[in-house]
RNA sequence: GGCGGCAUAGCUCAGUUGGCUAGAGUACUCGGUUCAUACCCGAUUGGUCGUAGGUUCGAAUCCUACUGCCGCUACCA
């Protein structure tokens, strides 16, 4: 017998900051539906998905909440599982970063690549700012002096393990130019320009200020940063360094991992070059897609019912929330979610043209036949979907699920229409019996072919349908063909999805406030927070009373504000501190705007040794605190005399 | 600042290597139908295809400039 092919898709490891939110579902209903339709084509299919753990940005959280870092992302990774339970996700298995054989896997990664001598230890040999403590690469000097303060700086020297990229370079290169390794494509020209062009420098693989993490098993003082902890988790899935491999042979290389479009990078640049070194074939297809971007009310965010998938797939039903993040997300381009969209999608298309056709085939099977339609012969609908399948086979093989529903959505209208042209029930006053009997089996034969290829797309749905046309739900795609079925016994035409009412909806959900704002919402993911030539982070510790009142915070008043030219991110600001007049920059531009800065109250750090930035002396710091790009700023509750300490 | 992308009906988007009388879905309006969940079918409305030039028999499509958005990257006390 002949072996079947395989097919091995991954999602990104989701990072367990916060919430699950409608992109991390995005991501992965569009892998489970990918998966589901390579099953029923007849591939041996590996499906995994999984969370990444580790770092510090977990251990301060978790810390916060007063729980081990393990204990905190128990928590998450229940949650999870659970809205993947909910949304009917198949996947085959679930890994996790604080696995233990992923543990044992990645340390043994590690040293294998540092015996071989892909990885070496060096250090981040930097020009050294002592008063700022920052470290700094030749090119980012000003004048040889410190970019930041413009003091001199020392050569110096921080203890780091290294992963030889810049060897890789050219072997990089070819496979992101050629073929499809990388898509969209228009990410092959920011990898390539802007990192293999630049000259690949060797990458930091460990940090001695991350605790949270797996250390390195000949140096466990340096623990294992994400590049090689979480990567690696594709491989090691399948018993990569196991006793038994198997699962390795089987499905190694990957034939997608299918990524958001932040962490492209990562999986087109790094993670092939470990795998180059470990002596392995790289993945197939690394597929970066948009974003789901939030339409909504802030108001209402915070109040917990938008965008929820756990409240939508609950309230609407799981196809309702599948059917709309793979149809309407264009693939590859960001999507904007509203709250709109998603209510007409589903009364539009699940309501009024599958369930609707449905119901009223049914209802006729059962009307003029008892529910007895026999084979007869293919009529025009008959010939419209002998054409789906290899439609959706296409589709789906360009990973787009989108363009997949779009051609059974073309069959559907297709069927309605056939109804209103063949007009049965003027054939059943006429006493046509066999003409009305082709129309409804052709009907009938249309449904079933439609229902069984949105088997993997709405998984609730499809069920029902074969319920109503008495037939149970296909395991694969075998039996597609026009006539397989001999004779109909149909059921009851029950409703298989219930309108709703989009603007009562639409009130619920953004709890009565229509103010439009965007919100974004990315697939958070193994963070690109460092880069080598990064100062060191301090050690998480305590300081004393004495130490915290070296920092003099002062209120501030801001009197004028403008944008620094040619800067993205900074404002320089005007403020009044008492009688003193200070100028201080800060990179806020991205959340404020300079005209509603002015007449604010910020807290300042007012003993910070002055610096230049662009040009201009900026004196003090603006305290912010920054949830993801989004930054807000500290300020007293009520206003003060400005100049007054905090503390 | 560097590199790249995009700009097409009210909205969301298709438009393959230049041949379009510029399409689809949705919304709106009207008509048809009654098997069906006020559903379905059809028709009409709606566009100087971002602006200005250029190449060509012919440009939404190719070239140049400009404007506006966006992405990546750098910078960001």
């Amino acid at each position: 017998m002949k072996k079947k092919e395989t097919f091995y898709i991954t999602t990104p490891l989701y990072y367990p900051s916060g919430n699950w939110h409608l992109g991390h579902a995005y991501t992965t209903t569009c892998c489970d539906t990918i998966a589901r339709y390579k099953r029923m084509s007849g591939y041996d299919v590996f499906f995994l998905t999984g969370t990444d753990e580790h770092g510090q940005k977990i251990h301060e959280r978790a810390t916060k909440a007063g729980k081990t870092p393990k204990q905190f992302v128990d928590e998450l990774v229940g949650d999870i599982q659970r809205l993947w339970s909910l949304m009917d996700i198949s996947y085959d298995k679930f890994i996790r970063t604080t696995d233990d054989y992923h543990v044992k896997s990645v340390q043994k990664i590690f040293e294998k690549l540092y015996e071989q001598g892909d990885i070496y230890k060096s250090s981040y040999k930097g020009k050294y700012c002592t008063p700022c403590e920052s470290f700094w690469t030749e090119a980012q000097l000003v004048d040889g002096k410190c970019p930041d303060c413009g003091r001199e700086v020392i050569d110096s020297e921080e203890e780091c393990y290294f992963f030889r990229l810049s060897k890789y370079a050219d072997k990089l290169r070819e496979l992101l130019l050629s073929g499809d390794f990388l898509e969209p494509k228009t990410r092959v020209n920011e990898m390539v320009h802007n990192f293999i062009d630049e000259g690949l420098s060797d990458l930091a693989v460990s940090r001695t200020s991350v605790k949270w993490g797996i250390p390195v098993p000949f140096d466990p003082k340096h623990t294992i940063y994400v590049w090689i902890d979480a990567l690696a988790n594709y491989i090691n899935a399948l018993g990569y360094n196991s006793d038994d491999e198997s699962m390795m042979q089987k499905f190694w290389p990957a034939d997608v991992h299918m990524v958001g479009k932040e962490i492209v990078r990562f999986h087109s640049i790094i993670w092939p070059a470990i795998l180059m070194a470990l002596g392995l074939p790289v993945t197939k297809k690394v597929y970066g897609h948009g974003w789901l971007l939030l339409s909504g009310d802030k108001m209402s965010k915070s109040k917990g019912n938008v965008a929820d998938p756990f409240v939508l797939a609950e309230r609407y039903g799981v196809d309702a929330l599948r059917y709309y993040l793979l149809r309407e997300i264009p693939f590859g381009s960001d999507g904007a979610y509203t709250d709109e969209a998603f209510l007409l999608r589903y009364n539009s298309d699940l309501v009024n043209d599958l369930g609707n056709l449905v119901k009223r085939t049914v209802a006729m099977s059962r009307q003029y036949f008892g529910g007895k339609v026999t084979a007869s012969k293919r009529a025009a609908l008959g010939e419209y979907v002998d054409e789906l399948k290899a439609k959706t086979d296409s589709a789906i093989n360009s990973l787009s699920c989108s363009k997949a529903l779009e051609e059974i959505f073309d069959t559907i209208g297709r069927a309605n229409k056939f109804i209103d042209e063949t007009k049965p029930w003027q054939l059943n006053k006429e006493g046509k019996t066999a003409e009305l009997n082709e129309v409804l089996y052709n009907l009938l034969e249309a449904i079933r072919i439609c229902a069984s290829l949105l088997t993997p797309f709405l998984t609730k749905g499809a069920g029902m349908i074969f319920e109503e046309l008495g037939l149970s739900v296909p395991e694969n795609f075998d039996n597609l063909q026009f006539g397989a079925i001999k004779e109909y016994s149909t059921g009851e035409d029950k409703v298989l999805y219930a309108r709703v009412d989009v603007k009562k909806e639409l009130e619920f959900l953004s709890g009565g406030n229509m103010e439009e704002n965007k919100v974004e919402v990315k697939v958070k993911e193994p963070k690109k927070e460092e880069k080598k030539d990064e100062p060191k982070t301090e050690e998480v510790g305590y300081i004393t009373i004495d130490e915290f009142f070296k920092t003099q915070l002062k209120i501030a008043e801001v009197i004028a504000c403008e944008k620094v030219e040619k800067t993205e991110k900074l404002l320089k600001l005007t403020v009044k501190l008492g009688d003193e007049i200070r100028t201080v920059v800060s990179g806020i531009a991205k959340s404020y705007s300079p005209e509603e800065m002015v007449g604010k109250q910020v807290v300042l750090v007012a003993n910070l040794k002055p610096a230049k930035l662009r040009g201009i002396e900026s004196c003090g710091m603006v305290l912010c605190a920054s949830d993801g790009d989004k930054i807000v700023l500290v300020s007293p509750e009520v206003k003060v005399p400005s100049g007054v300490e905090v503390g």
